[in-house]
RNA sequence: GUGGGUGUAGCUCAGCUGGCAGAGCGCCAGGUUGUGGUCCUGGAUGUCGUGGGUUCAAGUCCCAUCACUCACCCCA
């Protein structure tokens, strides 16, 4: 009996998983930055939280969700999205006693039921970030402005902005109908020709070239903004611009979830086969009030890791893998691989790092795995140098080797690898 | 859910019109009984994805099935 990993899942392994620490810790840092809090919440939720928040009519809510019953018959699934987890916590929660906006970030595993493909699988890891209780252009622009900063600090050059608005509760009815109407009098097949009815914005995201050919005309929710949200969407413009970020209006962007509201935006990335969002988000002012709260405008993005590291290697980034160790200890015989692992022991506590050769290899094995570890030094000790106290600490990158008394060994290296 | 491609060693793959299961890399050991990277020598590792069928004989042909992969719908 054997086991892999089910079906459209992957693990990270090293060295590459490195890279999926890195991209997390990069992608979060600008948040961090800016006063957003961390905020983890449960990997799964109550069913009703999904479907209310993201949308019945989503294909996520549909037909992506890992939903089962638990053994007191709930019905619970696995997150398939962050935003409406954090919306649910800071209503149960109460809001913080501090001003508006309340700014979180996060960062986990989500999951959907997909049938996977390159950059696309059932459980995938993204860092988000929430601003929640506030109405303010400059909210929208400075979290577009973290992400921006996010992806530039991994040194991505290949990734492209995608801004639009999508009006609110007001004007979106409109907009709604008209692209109802005209969308009826195309020849599309029956599962489109329902999208149409239940939510007419995600057929303008139609990929297939028969599709898309009809699409040309269509109209546009931009033509159709009321004055506050042509105001709120122009603000957010002169913003960015302000603040140096480039971004191609997109009247067509829409996206996949049912909350967004005024902004929403994308980024998208040519590294991904045929996925190309490394990250998304935007606001959603009805959000709270869909699943029970009271109202909180708020905006936000989920920025996708995964994705991420698949962008930074088609790029070309990454090109030297990280070395795991600094010091790596090669022990001759059996008093000397116990002292060897007091040393060890003890230069860890020193805060160096460091790792030895296991299994009682000979010194040619040895030196061979202190290779490998990528380590700068190795320690070799012997009868010999046991006999002397001491230990030979030798430069693997120049080979130079002198005999070191064990109690200044610590210093000796720290000085080395200052 | 739909369509294409691929399943042979840890990894990347070769294996022709059926005829002894292979290479490179990696791993282990030796050359050097206390010294890595280069070099040389040797070694271990396989239900050929799985089940059935055809055949004297199947990694190879046929059927089924599973998995992986890429793409579509859709999505980060």
């Amino acid at each position: 009996m054997s086991f892999q990993a089910p079906k459209g899942t992957f693990d990270w392994m090293p060295p590459r998983s490195e890279r999926v620490l890195a991209v997390r810790d990069a992608l979060a840092a600008p948040a961090r930055r800016a006063g957003y809090g961390y905020i983890e919440t449960p990997a799964f939720e109550d069913t009703g939280l999904f479907s209310r928040g993201v949308g019945e009519s989503t294909d996520i809510v549909t037909k992506e969700m890992y939903t089962f019953l638990d053994k007191g018959g709930r019905s619970i699934t696995l997150r398939p999205e962050g935003t409406a987890s954090v919306m649910r916590a800071v209503i149960e929660h109460g809001l913080p006693g501090g001003p508006l906006p309340v700014k979180l970030w996060y960062s986990g595993s989500y999951y959907r039921y997909e049938k996977a493909q390159k950059g696309r699988y059932r459980h995938f890891s993204q860092v988000g970030a929430e601003a929640i209780g506030i109405e303010d252009p400059a909210v929208d622009a400075e979290l577009i402005t973290l992400a921006v900063d996010g992806y530039a600090s991994l040194g991505l050059t290949g990734v492209r902005l995608l801004l639009n608005s999508l009006g609110c509760a007001e004007c979106r009815p409109a907009y709604r109908a008209a692209l109802q109407d005209f969308l009826r009098g195309l020849d599309l097949d029956e599962p489109t020709r329902q999208r149409i009815e239940i939510n007419p914005l995600r057929v303008l995201d139609d990929k297939r070239p028969e599709v898309q050919a009809q699409l040309s005309g269509a109209p546009l929710v931009t033509d159709h903004l009321c004055g506050a949200c042509k105001a709120y969407h122009e603000e957010v413009r002169t913003l960015l611009t302000a603040a140096g970020v480039v971004y191609t209006d997109d009247p067509r962007l829409v996206r996949g979830l049912d909350y967004y509201t005024r902004t929403t935006f994308e980024f998208l990335h040519d590294g991904l086969g045929s996925q190309s969002a490394v990250g998304g988000g935007g606001r959603y002012d009805g959000l709270s009030e869909m699943i029970g709260g009271p109202p909180l405008p708020s905006v936000g993005w989920a920025l996708g890791v995964d994705r991420t590291v698949l962008a930074m290697e088609a790029e070309g980034l990454f090109e030297a893998e990280p070395s795991t160790v600094d010091v790596f200890a090669v022990p001759l015989g059996e008093e000397a691989r116990r002292v060897a692992f007091g040393l060890v022991v003890a230069l860890r506590r020193a805060g160096l790092s460091v790792d030895m050769a296991f299994g009682g290899r000979g010194v040619k094995g040895g030196m061979k795995a202190a290779d490998r570890s990528g380590a700068r030094f190795a320690l070799i000790l012997g009868d010999r140098d046991l006999a002397a106290g001491a230990v030979q600490v030798k430069d693997l990158t120049t080979a130079e080797q002198t005999a070191v008394p064990l109690a200044e060994v610590a210093d000796t290296l720290k000085g080395k690898l200052s």
